[in-house]
DNA sequence: AAAAGACAACTACAAACGTAGTGATCCCCA
DNA sequence: TGGGGATCACTACGTTTGTAGTTGTCTTTT
């Protein structure tokens, strides 16, 4: 896997349709984002390609002999050079900062308040 | 205070300068900033400009009648739009994953994971 | 076989961003 | 009092992003 690459807001829409099922052709991609983002199939191609040339995804010819797109990074290594990025320009590198305000600013159920202090737990015995 | 607007990269490392101290005119600024960006001055003055233009910034005289920036936005309210943005991008909205990923990434003393327990307690009871 | 779609390769084009350069002023100092 | 630095307002220009359109070919369906 290469570094993951600098995605954009509307090609992580289509990593994440990848990601979730893949190799799909450009077509199925387009129905299959069609009820979120409501996109020509140009449009969808177009991403597709510079996904491509970003190195982001892979393709492949299916048995009817037409391209079909499948992810050439995982989801994890994408996801954490994003949060990776977006903690570096907004807490300025620290996790803690970043882990309280999140905490702060979101309404947790007890349960899942008990499932993350399990994981803080966790964290430190490894 | 009017709604956070969307500011870019560049202009984020000029807001926190201003944040962290405020009025300074663009000369003062760019000598601010020139250990981390090496930005000209004519840079520094571009963003300002964009900030002013966006919003986030307002400007002031001060007594030697040149000008003067000063955030017109909480840096609060900025970063609280930029993590909501940036968990909707990645974690579609929802604030466990997010807090998931970043308590398994990040390596935390025992004293911040302490905090962070009792942080989260506390969210539960307000 | 002609029309209708799918697919692919190019091209388009405006807004946002990163990063300045130019030209006009104004004020201070030697 | 003339030149140099500080300020400003404009302009510039390549890249990335969002969002397609155009054209040409291939295939499938009446």
């Amino acid at each position: 896997m290469p570094p993951a690459p600098d995605i954009s807001d509307s090609e992580w829409s289509v990593m994440e349709a990848l990601w979730e099922s893949s190799p799909q052709t450009a077509s199925e991609l387009t129905k299959t984002l069609r009820p979120t983002m409501n996109w020509a199939e140009n449009t969808v191609r177009t991403l597709l390609m510079r996904l491509v040339d970003k190195g982001a995804l892979k393709t492949a010819e299916n048995a009817s002999g037409t391209r079909t797109f499948l992810p050439a990074v995982k989801r994890e290594a994408c996801v954490r050079a994003e949060g990776e990025s977006f903690m570096q320009r907004i807490f300025g590198g620290a996790a803690k900062p970043l882990l309280v305000h999140f905490a702060q600013n979101s309404k947790l159920t007890a349960e899942e308040v008990k499932e993350l202090k399990k994981l803080l737990d966790q964290s430190l015995n490894s």
